[in-house]
DNA sequence: TGTACATCAGTGAACGCGCGTTCACTGATGTAC
DNA sequence: TGTACATCAGTGAACGCGCGTTCACTGATGTAC
């Protein structure tokens, strides 16, 4: 009846993955997550974790990998449907929340690990960030949009771009998942605070 | 020899919390501490623990208390010393780094608990920022510098200013404590964004 | 193609330990009269 | 001012439980010849 054994490779592993991200969205803390949590949450024997990570900071490592494809997915939807220059920031922001709400317990994940307990997803974390903000910035030297800003100066504006957005997540995690009206003031809302920091870098005198 | 029992009121219980801090600068996520790893620390036996806190949400919540205070002062702090308009974000961006430096835990507890596990201290948390941007908002409308925006528009630009210099946080988490040059770089970076964003406001039309 | 063997990913039992929490206690401090 | 009592904040022993981790095992899959 309980068919056990080598079903296809990787499916045990994937199925912690899941779970604790599963137990992330539900509100707890990835620190304090403890290995049979994980694994009863997985439908899953306790020794089977072994099998497939040293610890829970090698399962938060091999998450922020998966991380980075979730926000490389997220910039490939970005590219395809941002189409009108004059409405960048706000469909943009909308593709952002939209990708959230996909993902939801992913973003939770990466707000947590941001001051996270592990230094070494702590770091994951940040340098998906610096590669996002840098592909950003490579995406406005090409729609020459910002011709005016050195490199320095672009990057810099494209980093504050990526902080604001990552921060707008803890305003997603504050409320509830299908709280239409809430997560629309804070689309809006940060769409403000990209049109305000793009105002200022359309103004922006290198060597200030 | 080992005097116990009742010395100041309250004394165990500052120590029960300043033992938390101590964990927490230490690289310790708060979610992850235990009542037991907390009275030990304090050098308290665990039943002593319940003569303060419900739990450890509670203890969380009357950090969240105090960290109040520490912002407050802080902000007093720039109040006192920010005296040329022209240097007004430079010097902001000092005195907070410096009181990060002199309360590192304290803001360390403030970063993991944005994301942490406890509605409650995500919520004050939030709070106590957005209380800070609203002070913040009166002091730039009476210093009269950013007069040609409206209300919404000012709150506007001190949220987004708040949040920059809080999400600089997770930068500073990520040195070390007594790296100077580090530390450095991003007092000059955040003061850079802040910079941006105020160009940004100086340029802004209401209605956009 | 078949056979022998190695490897891999699952299992269940067992370990010792630290956890949160309860309890009855003690003695110092505060309060009423 | 003195006395009786209540309250408060500390103590140590004890509980049952879930934790992380080790171990020997099993059988399916992959590999060499």
């Amino acid at each position: 009846m309980t068919e056990r054994k080598r079903r296809k490779p990787g499916e045990t592993r994937d199925k912690l993955m899941e779970a604790a991200l599963t137990l992330v969205g539900k509100g707890r803390h990835f620190a304090s997550l403890g290995i049979r949590e994980v694994t009863r949450q997985a439908g899953v024997v306790p020794t089977s974790f072994y099998r497939h990570f040293r610890n829970m900071d090698d399962l938060g490592l091999q998450l922020v990998d998966e991380l980075g494809l979730v926000l490389r997915r997220m910039m490939r939807d970005a590219r395809a449907n941002v189409l009108q220059a004059e409405k960048l920031m706000a469909e943009s922001v909308a593709i952002f929340i939209r990708h959230v709400q996909d993902n939801r317990s992913f973003f939770v994940f990466m707000a947590q690990g941001l001051a996270g307990e592990s230094r070494a997803v702590q770091e994951g974390i940040r340098s998906e960030l610096r590669f996002f903000a840098s592909e950003l910035a490579n995406d406005l030297r090409r729609l020459r949009l910002v011709d005016h800003l050195n490199d320095a100066d672009l990057d810099l504006t494209c980093d504050l771009v990526v902080r604001t957005v990552a921060f707008s997540l803890t305003d997603l995690i504050s409320v509830s998942a299908d709280d239409d009206y809430q997560i629309d003031q804070i689309r809006q809302r940060t769409t403000r605070y990209l049109q305000l920091i793009f105002v200022g870098a359309a103004h922006w005198q290198a060597g200030d």
